[in-house]
DNA sequence: ATTGTATTCAACCAAATGGTTGACAAGACG
DNA sequence: CGTCTTGTCAACCATTTGGTTGAATACAAT
């Protein structure tokens, strides 16, 4: 699991880390914050924000002993590209068979 | 892992299930014509299409000993709707950041 | 009735995942 | 200096994942 589309929907495919995106998407954040409503570990969140990192959804600065985590939306792009794509593809199918049809309807008249 | 968004999610993390997908954007196949170009058993893209399937991404039917797969398109949307959600919460970040550069810009003239 | 084709089920395995606890590093601050 | 805060690293554990092979099911076809 090497390409940065994997790794993106890997990252989205846990509710805690889809939350953490969530939250993000308001403000920055340090670990700590991020960590507070959850009832896990700093740890696990660390290494949730690890995954995140990774698939390049979040980046995180230096702020002394403090590593905030910021949302990198541009990331988004790449998956709503692959979407649209197919999704596109298939409703064109579908209009292309709605073309067949009509087309064979016209043939019974 | 129960909600149908971090299924689906899950199920697109795989680069092998992300080009059945595609394909199936194309065209509705049949468990041995969706294995043949890969190199894995057919049994291991069964597999994959199980987890396809709970994911509400593919639908089968039958036909005789055939279990065509087709692909329902309309679960895009609940990607799309959350991805959308948080982009564009970020991006109106970003926008009320600007303002207030601006506006300290403003007083700093 | 036997054989062939398409697909799934079952048991197994190695690797990855999400969690834990304990120790450590880097700064802030008394 | 010593100590508190913030976060990461390391080792460990249970569960899930993606693959395998072999057996079973469900039809078709001869």
């Amino acid at each position: 699991m090497t390409d940065q589309l994997s790794k993106v929907f890997a990252a989205l495919a846990d509710p805690t880390r889809r939350d953490i995106v969530a939250r993000l998407s308001v403000a920055d954040a340090t670990v700590g914050e991020l960590a507070e409503p959850y009832d896990v570990s700093v740890q696990a969140v660390s290494k949730h924000l690890k995954v995140l990192e990774d698939s390049g959804l979040v980046s995180r600065s230096r702020d002394a002993q403090r590593r905030p985590v910021h949302l990198e939306d541009n990331v988004f792009d790449l998956m709503t590209k692959w979407i649209e794509r197919y999704q596109r593809q298939a409703e064109d199918r579908y209009k292309r068979l709605d073309v067949v049809l009509e087309e064979m309807d016209e043939n019974n008249e």
